[in-house]
DNA sequence: TTGTAGGCGTTATCAC
DNA sequence: GTGATAACGCCTACAA
């Protein structure tokens, strides 16, 4: 009934715990030598018994854990579905684990995962920037970690400046070709509905859509800016919102394509056409971004790849602590599809 | 550097190793009393250190992992996701953590899973009934684990004979209600999109769509059926298949929602509006259905509560292994939407 | 070619 | 009130 250990396999096997370790670790061609013989009773010996080496023994004596923690920002979108994807891929190819915590949009949950992780002595951690950056708990934990030598990448939608290895996708740039898309089609009531604020995300997207707005002449309105929450719930009454202004935009850019699928029935109920009435621009290009009706214009990134590259950073990083500084660009691209169009003459 | 133990926080705290442990887990007042003086130093030490107790070395001694397995068939189908939210909610209240595995429709992928789950001796295993009875080998592995006495759920779609405790959506009912609702809108030809068939999935929807069929009087037309994989994309393409018919279906039942939304992209492409020339009715109803263009008509399961009851009913069979086979009902909802009406007049 | 012994960090048991 | 000691399962020098 109880697990068999490797002092069972011994047993039957008749050999000694070491010998069982050095088989079934496939030491065998190597530095110690074991007899076929032996090696055949042992391997028999496991497969009767169905014996499983417990990780838990093995990474206590080994010291690491063959597992790397991700803490993404919020189940509920596709978007981060994408990077735990690539995140696992890669991890299982290279004989790790994933061990993904989702931090629920709310940073109380911060500090319970962070220990969560660290008690389970994961080898390394990728973390989304932008939402860590909210609590400066979690930024002081993460700190702490980092100093204990825990490996750690960010992927991060912009530069940062402190000492972390991170991946980037630089929104900031791809916001202001956004910007300039929108008004060579004429727009000049231009929204934004800035889904989980925080001040990094302003960094990204608020600022170049303020600062492409001045720059065009044109005023940036508060009225035009709906800050709003995560759900698509959230995304749809924040365009209701903004088309209900006596003066409506023409344009509205959405912080990410989950909430762009809310503005897009939002648009639909008030009876407006996309893109002949209002065009409409998301981030992320979400999987199903581009079977929407009509199609999403969006700001992609290759999520999956990114998710890939961190932890080909991260595993660099363990294996090599005295690495300088990396960092890698995985630039994102404006796709445009069906959502964007002229501006109508209202 | 390295990480402190037990053993620096005694020393910092100039007590034994024995007393921080009982401090740290709290035991101050119950059977081991602790001077109030010295639970504060070990308390202080413990801060100081940054001391976080090692879940390897705990789970050795203690013999149990507070870590439950999850199994889903598919990380990109946003409703598998949402199981594995109200996986996570419960098994975080009760103190537990959740092991997500993907197994990506790869039933090679199932041993390499099992063999992982193993060695990581989680507690307990929750899995998708549908899907893991694909392999032979997966069915076998599961026995054995269940024999040596891993507490197994299943979450599944119809009712099942073997004896594992399980959270059951009928969607055979369900599907005949689809059945039944098409029928009373006058649609004669009805297909299905039948993706990632397995012979589960035959018994709950394949069957009851051809017995819904049959006892209205209709054929059942191999024409009408598109088999498929999992993505977007291949629902869009049976979709295209399906529509392209010289004989066209009226309505399209589609076996879940992700594959009804490539659908719904491949009636517009072709010209066709749902719901006027098309019905479509997906499965699921996961988040963004309600808020398609057109709102989709879809069978509808609380897939948090599956998962909470789901870690409920592995919980209570951990505390109680000789417990009567437990199985609960959380019946699917036919919720008429916006993608179905009344037969067009070809 | 195989066996022995020590230790990874924790906790339960039993003395002091 | 507190401190040794053994044990959880495994790996690896080192010895035989």
């Amino acid at each position: 009934m109880k697990r068999p250990t490797q002092v069972d396999v011994a047993r039957l096997a008749g050999v000694s715990r070491a010998t069982v370790s050095y088989v079934v670790n496939g030491l065998t061609d190597g530095r110690v030598p074991i007899s076929e013989d032996t090696r055949q009773r042992v391997l028999q010996a496991v497969d009767q018994l169905g014996y499983v080496p417990d990780a838990r023994a093995q990474s206590l004596r080994s010291g690491d854990t063959k597992t790397i923690g991700l803490i993404i920002p919020d189940i509920r979108n596709p978007h981060f579905w994408e990077h735990a994807e690539g995140v696992e891929q890669e991890a299982r190819a290279s004989g790790y684990h994933m061990l993904l915590s989702d931090i629920a949009l709310n940073s109380e949950y911060a500090e319970e995962i962070f220990k969560g992780l660290s008690r389970r002595r994961i080898d390394g951690l990728i973390f989304m920037g932008s939402f860590i950056d909210q609590s400066e708990e979690a930024k002081k934990i993460l700190t702490i970690l980092s100093k204990r030598g825990l490996p750690l990448v960010e992927i991060s939608d912009h530069n940062i400046d402190y000492e972390v290895d991170f991946v980037m996708s630089d929104y900031r740039e791809a916001t202001k070709e956004v910007m300039a898309y929108l008004l060579s089609l004429q727009h000049q009531r231009i929204g934004l509905i800035y889904g989980v604020a925080t001040p990094v995300l302003a960094e990204d997207r608020l600022q170049p859509y303020q600062e492409g707005l001045l720059a065009a002449g044109l005023p940036v309105e508060q009225e035009l800016i709906a800050r709003c929450g995560p759900t698509i719930e959230d995304g749809y009454q924040a365009a209701l919102q903004l088309l209900k202004l006596p003066n409506r935009p023409t344009a509205i850019i959405s912080i990410n394509d989950l909430l762009a699928i809310g503005a897009l029935r939002a648009a639909r109920d008030l009876g407006l056409d996309v893109p002949t009435d209002l065009s409409l621009i998301g981030y992320d290009d979400i999987q199903m971004a581009k079977y929407l009706v009509p199609r999403l214009t969006t700001v992609s990134k290759d999520s999956i790849r990114v998710g890939r590259e961190a932890v080909k950073q991260l595993l660099g990083r363990m294996n090599n602590p005295d690495l300088p500084r990396q960092k890698i660009n995985v630039p994102p691209q404006l796709i445009k599809r069906e959502s964007t169009g002229p501006a109508p003459t209202l």
